[in-house]
RNA sequence: GGUCCCUUAGCUCAAUUGGCAGAGCAAUUGACUCUUAAUCAAUAGGUUGAAGGUUCGAUUCCUUCAGGGAUCACCA
């Protein structure tokens, strides 16, 4: 293990943490003096100069000149560069906790430090800290990635985000000004007499929308809840109870497919005004845009998908029937059948065959998403959806195939849906049995409807509309980024231990778990088969009887899961190893289309035990010696 | 979920047709009083993502697995 680098530089920088604790000095101090940050001395050099001042933040860059050494610490504004003058800096003194300049070599690139000393410019005109006193804050035990090159592998960047932005901390100023893009909202929102408020996240049911949710478990309530698809009922509820303009800035959960636009978890400004229709929103959404634009970002002008957008032009307003008349000659409106709609639908040249459509509302809108939806670079808001795709939208008063809901489109991506809220409960009521409750429809299209707020809506909600521009879209216009992963600082990563940590903390854990008097613990230990493969390979368990029992047990899954599986996990209890105490191994999974084959696979499970599990066993220890009896396998439900 | 691609030292990258795994930065030791990707000298550093297979020989070819990326489907 000794010969893995990284745990080479580890050992040595834990090294110097126990010089430093030797020395008597706080490799991980709690106490800092800070009275400047790095650009404000810049900044104010003229009148800074030759004052006292105290720095801190991160060793960025070290580079020793004999008895001076130039370095630059990096706090959150700016990077400084340090001056330590052997005869400045003089000598380690403990009673103010003080490094001297001949421990300068307990010191590494990645440290926090502290620097009191005063304000100068070196000959090439440089502006440093002369420093006359050093304390350790921080002590770091891995290195920085280079800081020149940086890191360039994705994963890595996505994985450590924390590490990719001290290098670069050009990217520090562009999540600054995604957090500033929801300063400027509330702002916008507040000015415009506007109430945030907080809407649940677990939710018992999934209303507005057709995603599919994540679900999870309430184990004080025994039962299960719906991480958040939308908050709009909540939001319409606080209508009902007579608050006229309210939002909320709420995190939305889709358990669908990940790419460049779309992540699991998201969020979205959700507004609700009351005794307003869809085109008060058209004005809103306008003008917040402009001010984000202007308020966060600066400028007017964004590059969008390679294409230059200016915010302070007024948007074009177009309904769904004329931009794909005016992209095909065909008007809609005059169709009459949906057989004539899908002729003229399969006419379109398209690399992908188009499918016939259910209605004739629901041709127009796949001819939109062919031949408009590409095209709709400049901030477009495209209102006038049919009615087909729109049922929870109220219908235009004057054209009722149509609703009042429209769409905005930012270099051909949808930035967000918005509508008058139908607030008839009877409709609402019948327009859902009539799209979601049919018997033809599959499971996935099955769509729960939330009778609570039908409710609500017998009680009366006021006329309302809402809008609901995705965060994250925003982000990606405003900050001129292509991939969603850009403006999430934290996106979502399938959970990975890298081999270098696997040795590096598993080794840690092995000697914990080897110093403990483990028949004393009583508590029984879960391994995978591989750690247990393992484990009994580098003898460290070992069988403490003869007698070994193995007690299997099937969980079944009682529900399939969305997609229509059966589900069965198993485990198994072994005695033998430890007095008083099983050791628990897991991780055998089996899914299966048909609930039947689940109950077969406790067969199945039982050979995997005598096939992989009992080999494992003989080939560490001498078989003969050992009785290893199987119980009958048990299952739970 | 389908298809294609990627994974070599802490970081960034090499390695010819299957033939001794190599460099820069970082690290360690030493020198150095204005450097700034400091410089100079020396030293050390590898589970080539994991497991298996083919081969005299595998970073390279094959299979399985893990993670990541691109793209399609679903969606915002």
């Amino acid at each position: 293990m000794a010969d893995i680098p990284l745990i080479n530089y580890r050992n040595i920088r834990l090294g110097k943490v126990e010089k430093l604790r030797e020395l008597g000095i706080n490799p991980f101090r709690s106490k800092c003096s800070r009275t400047h940050y790095a650009d404000s001395i810049i900044k104010d050099f003229e009148s800074m100069e030759g004052q006292t001042v105290t720095v801190a933040g991160r060793l960025m860059s070290w580079r020793p000149h004999g008895k001076l050494t130039f370095c630059h610490v990096q706090d959150q504004t700016e990077r400084m560069q340090i001056l330590f003058h052997k005869k400045e800096l003089g000598e380690t003194d403990l009673s103010l906790k003080n490094l001297g300049y001949s421990d300068l070599k307990l010191l590494d690139v990645g440290d926090f430090i502290e620097i009191t000393g005063s304000v100068m410019k070196t000959q090439k005109g440089e502006i440093t800290v002369l420093a006359n006193s050093l304390k350790m804050l921080t002590k770091s035990i891995r290195p920085l990635p280079d800081k020149w090159s940086g890191l360039k592998d994705r994963e890595a960047i996505l994985r450590r985000r924390y590490l990719d932005t001290t290098i670069k901390p050009g990217n520090k100023d562009h999540f600054e000004a995604i957090a500033r893009m929801l300063f400027a909202t509330r702002k916008f929102l507040d000015d415009r007499g506007f109430l945030e408020f907080t809407t649940p996240v677990l939710q018992p049911q999934y209303g507005g929308g057709t995603a599919k949710p994540f679900i999870t478990r309430v184990n004080a309530l025994d039962c299960d809840m719906y991480l958040s698809i939308s908050h709009e009922l909540y939001l319409k509820r606080l209508i009902a109870a007579g608050f006229d303009k309210v939002y909320t800035i709420g995190k939305y959960f889709r358990n669908e497919g990940i790419d460049k636009q779309h992540h699991p978890e998201f969020s979205m400004i959700e507004t609700m005004t009351a005794y307003e229709n869809y085109e008060y929103n058209m004005d809103l959404i306008e003008d917040l845009f402009r001010y984000i634009a202007e308020q966060a970002f600066g400028k007017m002008e964004f590059n969008v998908q390679g294409h230059t957008i200016d915010f302070g032009k007024p948007w074009k307003r177009i309904s769904m029937v004329d931009a794909v008349l005016e992209a095909t000659g065909r008007d809609f409106r005059k169709f009459k059948t949906v057989e004539e709609a899908n002729a003229f639908l399969t006419s379109l040249e398209s690399e992908e065959p188009v499918a016939p459509q259910a209605s004739i509302g629901h041709a127009l809108a796949a001819a939109f998403e062919i031949k408009v939806e590409p095209t709709l670079i400049e901030p477009t808001l495209l209102y006038g959806q049919p009615m087909e795709i729109s049922p929870l939208a109220k219908p235009m008063d004057d054209d009722p195939g149509f609703a009042e809901r429209f769409e905005i489109f930012i270099g051909g991506m949808e930035c967000g849906d918005n509508w008058s809220e139908q607030n008839d409960p009877v409709h609402l009521l019948e327009c859902w049995k009539e799209n979601f409750r049919r018997k033809d429809l599959n499971p996935e299209e099955f769509h729960p409807l939330d009778l609570d707020f039908v409710e609500v809506l017998e009680y009366g909600m006021p006329p309302t509309t809402g809008i609901g521009p995705g965060v994250e879209r925003m982000a990606m216009i405003f900050s001129e980024k292509d991939n969603i992963d850009d403006v999430i600082f934290f996106p979502m990563m399938k959970p990975h231990v890298s081999p270098i940590n696997a040795i590096i903390y598993e080794v840690d854990q092995l000697e914990d778990f080897r110093g403990k008097e483990v028949e004393t613990t009583g508590e029984d230990m879960a391994l995978s088969m591989h750690d247990f493969s393992e484990l009994l390979s580098d003898k460290i368990i070992s069988p403490e009887s003869t007698e070994l029992t193995i007690y299997p047990y099937l969980q079944v899954w009682e529900k399939p899961s969305a997609k229509g599986q059966w589900k069965a996990t198993g485990y198994l209890d072994m005695d033998g190893f430890f007095k008083n105490k099983k050791v628990r191994i897991v991780g055998y999974t089996a899914k299966s289309d048909k609930k039947s084959e689940i109950d077969a696979e406790k067969e199945a499970f039982r050979i995997f035990i005598e096939q992989s599990l009992s080999k494992t066993i003989r080939q560490y220890f001498n078989a003969d010696a050992y009785d290893i009896k199987i119980a009958e396998v048990k299952i739970i439900r």
